[in-house]
DNA sequence: CTCATGCATAGATCATTGTCGATCTGAATA
DNA sequence: TATTCAGATCGACAATGATCTATGCATGAG
């Protein structure tokens, strides 16, 4: 680890330092590449692919954890370990309110990383 | 498995099949679910990132295996394990030319996936 | 034919991760 | 205060995956 500036969330934090990045353009750096592969894996699991689409096509665009086990079979452990991975890559946000905690979409999030991905000019 | 059509590449199954679902904008199923999943799984990896971006700037858009070993410090079976992997989920595609082997972007296949993730109508 | 070269495959190892049951915390309610 | 409920955290376990060494398989050169 070299330099670390002050790094607010890791998904923020991508799309701030690396957001004219596009992955076809140029070679990536290696922490340029370690950045991109951390919000990658985030997205890379069936469970949290469809947590995200739940939570995206769910009135107000968010949800709270006990709407989210019962459709998709799993333990609340279980979901509120794939929550938080989603929220430490910066593409969920938290709100807790009362007892319940709701989840949503940070807005831009995956806009910035379909941009990454595009190989348009 | 259920009633399974012809299939050809992987990669080419979900653009296919499922070019008009946004992550953002319907619940996916499990079978849409592990698809995505299977596909962001092969770019969510540093080396294999970095391998995309490398061939994709090279001249012509593709390279051998050769030309990819050395910039990563990896070894040669390492290498070809990851390209098989970005073969396998239809980003790269092969294209072996006497001793060497060539691999290319399969055009198309990052814009796919970046309109998955895109929020945008 | 024989040898060298470029790459793929096989098998092993070690780290990562998805999942669970059990437990802890904090907020609302009685 | 005691109880209940939503959710987070912990520890364990099995499965996956990234990497290596060793080996196999073609292709081109001599």
């Amino acid at each position: 680890m070299t330099a670390v500036t002050i790094q607010p969330r890791p998904g923020i934090h991508l799309l701030a330092d690396e957001c004219c990045t596009t992955l076809a353009r140029e070679p990536l750096t290696t922490s340029q590449a370690a950045e991109l592969a951390h919000i990658l894996k985030a997205l890379a699991d069936p469970t949290r692919l469809r947590l995200i689409s739940m939570v995206a096509a769910q009135e107000g665009g968010e949800a709270c954890v006990c709407d989210l086990t019962d459709p998709l079979g799993l333990t609340q452990p279980t979901i509120s370990h794939h929550l938080k991975v989603l929220v430490d890559a910066g593409i969920f946000a938290r709100d807790k309110r009362g007892k319940w905690a709701y989840y949503a979409l940070v807005p831009g999030a995956l806009d910035a990383l379909s941009a990454v991905l595009s190989t348009a000019a």
